[in-house]
RNA sequence: GGAGGAGUGGCAGAGCGGUUGAAUGCACUGGUCUUGAAAACCAGCGUGGGUGUGAGCUCACCGGGGGUUCGAAUCCCUCCUCCUCCGCCA
């Protein structure tokens, strides 16, 4: 959620981002809503604290003069302050419907994109900020798509999730299971080596966790509900992991808080079937090894280019042909400023895949978080960046079709001690 | 799941209807003293909103929400969480 003192002092540059997004131009007087539903809540706030300061000092008197035992003068001023009472609690209600007012319409604003972010409406519009410079790999002519290698080697197995779920729960199975251990071994223990802290997350949220770093409202649609026990099943680490810090404030010298966590991610994705969705492209569990920062707002953009660098040793690591893609306005996510996409390229299907978002996002989370650091100016709001590093489905379909031979599928090298085989035959 | 107890500032712990945003101790910050450190002493030390150029003034907040009252951390209702005992259980 935008702060409300940062539209008042920036109303051009919000809608300016507005537009970047493509955010439709007949919504865009929710900006100067919002404003004037802020003025209206400074007004009433300040009238209402006239009434209650009055009714405080008079409170007082009565208590004194019952201690001096004038009751007569007591019961008269008692009457006096039921009148005022009448006046301020109208005052509350007008107050208190003011601001649930205006939070529903700063809910619907998105955060407003970094000066970096290109216009544009759908993912066409991104530009790719690092190409592939190599050639991609070209298989033989017989090679074939993941799916249809699994088949063949057992690695996992979509009919029999179905029959144990429903569609796009796979099960992994021998060296295919191991594999997925493998990766989620190896990418923990490089985000450990580059300074995160390792946690493990609950895998169900409540509202207040799901709301606070912009699942809700909205995205209800995104994450499988418990409803009996009223939680969420997480559609990322990122909300377990960023609400640690819900209602904290940190020293300075905290900076910067680094976490990273394993789990897999439920994501419903309806209405979403073909054949780009084939296979392991895209299902409603899969593992994802996420790395969250908290930062100062003065190095978040030098954070966000760290994990950049992260995300990519990792694709260097795992030997698979990757370009970064800076997201236009109209695909950026919600709650982001400015979002780095990975993609592997996956040459059976020659096609690429997604398999990291990398996102700044500045005060948006921190915001409804109230995740503020202590500064000489008073306390501030932090800033929260996350990246996956890395989504887990994606990334092995693209090492086993890659890697593919007459021989069987070749293990990447950095995997194979965690593996403790090289090929899968 | 059943029975009982409890939730107060970073922590510990008073307060149980009237200048209580909240005693006291610890922790923390600044200062005095000291060659330095410790100790001792002095001072400061919650969050959010409104208002003012500013010092400041003011409102709200004692697990969450609602109520009673001229007035609530203190009384009532409700929800949540934690602890103890019983039951069940990886």
């Amino acid at each position: 959620m935008l702060e409300i003192s940062y539209i008042r002092e920036n109303r051009e540059r919000v809608l300016e981002g507005l537009k970047v997004r493509n955010f439709p131009e007949e919504e865009r007087h929710i900006v100067d809503e919002v404003l004037a539903l802020d003025e209206k809540r400074k007004s009433l706030q300040t009238e209402l604290d006239v009434q209650l300061s009055e009714r405080n000092t008079l409170s007082k008197s009565i208590g004194d003069l019952f201690k001096q035992g004038k009751k007569e003068e007591a019961t008269e001023l008692r009457q006096k302050v039921n009148d005022l009472k009448e006046v301020a609690s109208k005052l509350e209600q007008a107050l208190k419907t003011t601001k649930e007012e205006l939070t529903k319409q700063l809910l619907v604003l998105p955060n407003i994109p970094h000066p970096s972010v290109p216009a544009g409406n759908t993912d066409e519009d991104n530009e790719v900020v690092k190409d592939w410079e190599g050639p991609l790999p070209v298989l033989d002519t017989d090679a074939k798509p993941h799916w249809e290698l699994s088949d063949k080697y057992n690695i996992f197995d979509l009919e029999l999730g179905v029959k144990i779920t429903g569609s796009g729960f796979p099960v992994f199975r021998g060296k295919g299971a191991k594999l997925v251990r493998s990766l989620i071994s190896f990418f923990l223990d490089e985000a450990g080596r580059a300074g995160y802290e390792e946690v493990i997350p609950p895998l169900l949220v409540n509202e207040q966790t799901a709301y606070s770093t912009g699942q809700l409202p909205d995205k209800e649609g995104q994450m499988y509900y418990a409803e009996k026990d009223d939680l969420y099943l997480i559609p990322t680490a990122e909300v377990p992991v960023t609400n640690i810090f819900r209602d904290v404030i940190i020293k300075e010298d905290d900076f910067p808080v680094q976490l990273t966590a394993y789990t897999p991610c439920f994501r419903r994705e309806a209405g979403s079937y073909g054949a780009h969705v084939r296979g392991l492209n895209r299902v409603h569990q899969f593992d994802k090894v996420e790395i969250v920062r908290i930062e100062h707002p003065d190095r978040s953009y030098q954070a966000l280019d760290e994990m950049v660098a992260h995300v990519e040793g990792l694709l260097q690591k795992l030997e698979l042909p990757y370009r970064i893609l800076r997201l236009c306005g109209g695909d950026l996510g919600f709650t982001s400023a400015l979002t780095y996409d990975f993609e592997v390229y996956s040459a059976a299907q020659k096609r690429w895949l997604e398999v990291s978002s990398v996102s700044n996002f500045e005060t948006f989370q921190t915001n409804r978080l109230k995740l503020r650091y202590k500064s000489e100016k008073g306390n501030q709001l932090a800033h929260t960046l996350n990246g996956s590093a890395l989504a887990l489905a994606r990334i092995i379909a693209a090492i086993i079709e890659n890697n593919q031979s007459p021989e069987g599928i070749r293990i990447p090298k950095v995997l194979q001690s965690y593996t403790g085989f090289d090929l899968i035959d």
